[in-house]
Formats: C-alpha cells, structure tokens, sequence
DNA sequence: GCCACAGTTTCGATATTAGAACCGTAAGTT
DNA sequence: AACTTACGGTTCTAATATCGAAACTGTGGC
C-alpha cells in the first residue's frame, strides 16, 4: 500500500469545496441562477457568495448577465477537455462510424467512482429522437450495459473497492464471456443499450456503447456487440 | 447602471483561484501530473497541495492512480454539460446534419470574453484527417470566423466592452451584409472556415460554423455560407 | 543503507467567514 | 409625488479557516 497505515481523516478546503458546489449547483439547475439563491443553497451568506462569485467569474467558469443573473461559462468546456483527452481523441472517429452504421446513438462512458459517465457522444445522421445521452450524463456504475460490460473487467483490487457500494451484477460474469453486456430499460425506461469494455492496463475501465429505443430492431443484438467489440479493439490499438 | 458609483477593485479568493489553477494546469497538460509537479506549478507549498488535491477528489473533479499521478476526471464533464445546455441541445441535431451533408466537421462556438470557444463539434463519417477542433478549443475572439461572425452581430454596448482588447476587423461589415463570415488559415495554417451567426435577444453571441482544408474544394463558399445561415436560423427557432 | 517520493502533522502568521450596516436602482403602492 | 419593498452590490468587525514551512512516517528503488 502507498498509504500510511494510519491514515487520518484527512480535512478538505472549506472555501474551495463551496466555490466547487456552487458549479455543481449551476450544472444541476437547467438555467441561470440568482446570487441570492445561490447563496441559499450553499447555505452561506451573501457577502461570501459574491467573493466566490467574482473568484468563478475571474477564471470564465461562470458570467453574469445584465441582470445580475449567474450562468454556467464556457471555461468549463475548457476544463473538461482535458478529462481522458487521449480516450476522447482515439474514439472519436470510431464512434462516428458507429453511429452511422448501426443508425444509433453511440457513446463513451467511463468508470467515475460510484457511477458511470459518459464522455463523448454521436449521433447519426436522420435524427428525430431527442438524444438523451449528452456528455456529462451520469448514471449509477450497476445500472446499464456500459457499468456491466466494465464490471466485466475489473481487477480483484478494483472491485472489492467498490464492492459494498454497488451490487454485483452476475450479468458481468456473462458479458465477460461474451465480450459485451446488454441492458433493457435499465436507466432509462423504453431504451436499450448494447456495451464493449475497453481495457488498457494501467488505465481506468472505460466503455464503448449504442443505446437504441427498446422496441425498435432487437433482432441481432449479437451481431451490434460483435460490432461494438470490434471498435473497442480498434480504440485500444489506437491507445497503445 | 446597476453597480455603486465608487466600484472598488474587488477581492478574489486565494484557495479557490488555486484550486481552480490546478484544474488548469491539469487541462493544459496532456497526461498525468505528480503532486510535486502541481505544488511547484502553483508556487505552493506541497502540504496545501494535498489540500486542494483531497478536496477536488472529493467532488470527483480530479483522481489518482496507484503511483499518485493525478488526472482530471469525469466530474468536470459533468459540470461542463450545464454551459449553454439549451443552445447545445438545440444545435446538436443541425450539426449532425451539417457535417453529413458538406462532409465537413460543424461546431458551435461561443462569445467568451476576449476568446472564442469551441463547445460542440460533430464530425462527418469517414474521416481520415484528424479533426483539430475538438469542446473546449480556445482562440483569440478577433481571428477565425466564427469570431468574425459574432462582431457582427455585437450590440454597441457589448462592442465599447471589450473594443481595447482585439482589433476590429473590417470583415465584420462585409459579414453582417451577407450573413455569414469567412476566414483562411487564420486560427490554424492549412484551414479555412466559415460561420453564421446566432442570434438570440437576451444572449450572448453564438455563432455555427465549418472548417475544411484550404486547398480543397472551396469552390462554392456562398453555398456552404447560405446553408449556415438556415441552420442558424433553424437553432434560433428552437431556441424561442 | 541511502535516497527519492507519497503522504501526514504541528504551529505561528495570514486569509477567509459570518454577520449586519450601508448605497443605489427598479418596481409597486397608496 | 412620496413610501415601501426588493434586490444587486460593497464595506466593516470579531471569530474562524487556511497558509507556509519544517519535521516526521512509510514505501520502493539503486
């Protein structure tokens, strides 16, 4: 282990965890937000909310609007490029070949502590259907081809430290078998999703997904996971 | 105006600003960094490093592998996904469409402050060329189109606001007559673009656009301009 | 055994916090 | 018009976090 065996509690920033919250708060909300009710979900004073404020607005994390309004700021996109820059660049093109060849929206997601988020998204060309799969999208690790197909390969050491936080999906025995997992309804209802982990030693779970309306051509789901299996090994070449 | 007469210089958090740094420096980087590397970077000493550090890996905004090296992680997408959600979903579709049909990669970039950034991009079917511009690409408001296209549409209060940092291009008369911007080897050598802009009363500039090798068929830049301008105008209505 | 490095602890010296008081402006009210 | 209420924004105070630096513990490599 590379930790000392006696290992405190360990204390966090007041100020820096509340600046953090309150982008959290601004992601969750779907529009702009007032000082006044930032600050009352923060729990905090005024006074403090416009210090944080004004630090966020120094780094184009957030704006204000002439009225006073605060929005989320493109700095953020900034920042988020450089989550798995490597993965995002490597998937890209496959993901778009995906897309377009199975007709379906194709994704990254990736293993985020308790849950699953996805990365990078494509859709196909003649789209109706509102995409529910945006980047940013998280959803419980344990619910979802994408959280099955990486329990699938998780290390002994990976697992038993999560273990007591998500359930064991004996699914992941099968999809290990098969080299892709499937989900119906599972996070969300009427949709399905079809997975292959991708895995590169000394590199987090990862895994490349389709989602499709669950009614919709369930016929070959075999032949989607042969096809999924196939790009994730095309991703891991590109990764090596 | 809405702020005191006697406007005072405004102070800014220290932890906060710092532990925002560090999500800079982790974005600006391609790989991993060590603690050491991040402490030194930040002018820190190493023991508040580790403070800050816990803190983002508390909000899953960075994490760490087995031999300490830290990473940006999966969170930041999480927060980035709440920076103009509308204008992303509206867009998402249109773009899609747009790569497919001038098999050129599309991308919505938005006004921030004296820079341009890319937010969303979608690139056609079968590409061999890499695409350079990925969410999150940052450049000089005042260069490439997309730029161009949103001086055109800029109010002459949000001009006088930032008129001393970029120079004003003359193209952006030409662009606001013909509704769309160009600009060749401007942001990147080798790359041509072109981008319309979108307008919507109560928010901040926006503007879709195109790029494509220079050499290529640039044949009919009209054509390629009147379809931005229609899917601009097909984002501005979804987004009434 | 030595060195390098991840990680923690402690403590005086600095930032930051939580309030409340205060200034303007914009919208209602009577 | 004068009165109130509401809101964005700043300034001041003690009380409380956080900083910076050095000392200290394990682990792993040469």
């Amino acid at each position: 282990m590379a930790s000392s065996p006696n290992a405190a509690p360990a204390p966090a920033s007041q100020t820096l965890s509340r600046g953090i919250r309150m982008l959290e708060l601004l992601a969750e909300a779907n529009g702009p937000r007032t000082i006044a009710q930032l600050a009352q979900d923060l729990g905090v004073h005024r006074s403090i909310a416009y210090r944080i404020l004004r630090t966020l607005e120094d780094h184009r994390l957030v704006t204000r609007d002439e009225s006073g309004r605060v929005h989320a700021a493109p700095g953020l996109a900034v920042l988020a490029r450089g989550v798995q820059r490597d993965l995002q660049s490597a998937a890209l093109p496959e993901l778009t070949v995906l897309a377009n060849e199975l007709k379906m929206c194709a994704f990254i997601a990736v293993w985020d502590q308790p849950d699953c988020t996805t990365l990078v998204t494509v859709e196909p060309r003649h789209v109706h259907a509102t995409v529910v799969q945006h980047p940013g999208t998280r959803h419980p690790f344990g619910h979802g081809a994408p959280g099955i197909a990486m329990q699938s390969t998780l290390t002994e050491g990976q697992w038993n430290a999560l273990k007591n936080e998500t359930p064991y999906r004996d699914n992941a025995a099968l999809a290990r078998r098969k080299g892709y997992a499937t989900s119906i309804d599972e996070v969300i209802p009427g949709l399905s999703s079809v997975a292959a982990p991708i895995e590169v030693p000394g590199r987090l779970p990862a895994a490349v997904a389709v989602v499709y309306s669950s009614g919709s051509n369930s016929s070959d789901v075999d032949a989607i996971g042969a096809r999924l299996r196939e790009a994730a090994r095309a991703i891991e070449a590109e990764l090596g």
